[in-house]
DNA sequence: CGGATGTCAGTCGGACTGATATAA
DNA sequence: CTTATATCAGTCTGACTGACATCC
């Protein structure tokens, strides 16, 4: 390992051991892991999506991603409208229902988070905003990459 | 929010960013999520498990873990011993393959953030020490809050 | 005997593959 | 006609609950 190059596996150590911790999911509603992630992903792409470009982000194939949106929507959590441009097309959104469960596990990560900052002390409470904006331009990174 | 505490809410969203990254998994030998995370927590503690014991850190419950061992056992990555002190206990520990395994998906994981971390400028991979470090804090302070 | 450990049996939800309808 | 989008049908894996055998 050269000298002045980071330790790459003390990260994803870190990585993964943090991992253990923060994915823990306080289960919503009796949503699954997927359904939780539909609707996250609805609420960070902040506008209506297909079927199909849903596949691409979440780890499902079609007619799994049919069923669960359904299910979904049963729930009075997405909204299906058809695409007025494209007649084969149905655009999903999130129902204020839905929002409104995205914006609750986000308080639940953040206090758990704010129980755990609150033990740090002052010199690494400083350090988290940069800790913050590393870790946003690794995301924005990884996500360039994955074109 | 008061002016000289972190942003929380930046640090949740950039987590929760990074980890769909990070978590996209590399369908190594067709084993399941729980399967892998069994692995990776027999190889993190170290040392032979019940089954009991890993109940607590796997999110299933005792049958589910009696099947997935089994299955584990047959594909060879999973040794099952009785304790020689407790009859009705049964010791787990990693075989040389499931070792391997483990290592593997390490190394998988540590060559995609090679990748991304070279896209980083000097000043940025100069900070990403710290940034371990601070996030190997986290986690231990995270650890010791669920006792 | 009561409590802990692990397994067995039956059920169910969620995901896959392959085939199908409809629109671009 | 070919491609894209979504759905339907059938199957299978993996997890659950409840009952049970075994040992402390």
């Amino acid at each position: 390992m050269a000298a002045n190059s980071p330790d790459l596996d003390a990260l994803a150590d870190a990585i993964e051991g943090f991992n253990v911790y923060f994915i823990r999911l306080s289960a919503v509603r009796r949503l699954s892991f997927s359904a939780l992630s539909v609707l996250h992903t609805l609420s960070r792409v902040g506008r209506p999506m297909r079927l199909t470009e849903l596949t691409a982000t979440e780890q499902l194939k079609q007619p799994a991603l049919t069923s669960l949106v359904a299910k979904l929507e049963r729930d009075g959590l997405v909204a299906r409208r058809p695409d007025p441009g494209d007649g084969r097309a149905v655009l999903l959104s999130l129902t204020p229902e839905g929002e409104q469960v995205v914006r609750s596990r986000r308080a639940d990560r953040v206090a758990r988070l704010a129980r755990v900052v609150d033990r740090l002390d002052d010199e690494e409470r400083a350090a988290l905003d940069d800790h913050t904006r590393l870790l946003t331009r690794l995301s924005e990174i990884a996500a360039a990459l994955d074109d």
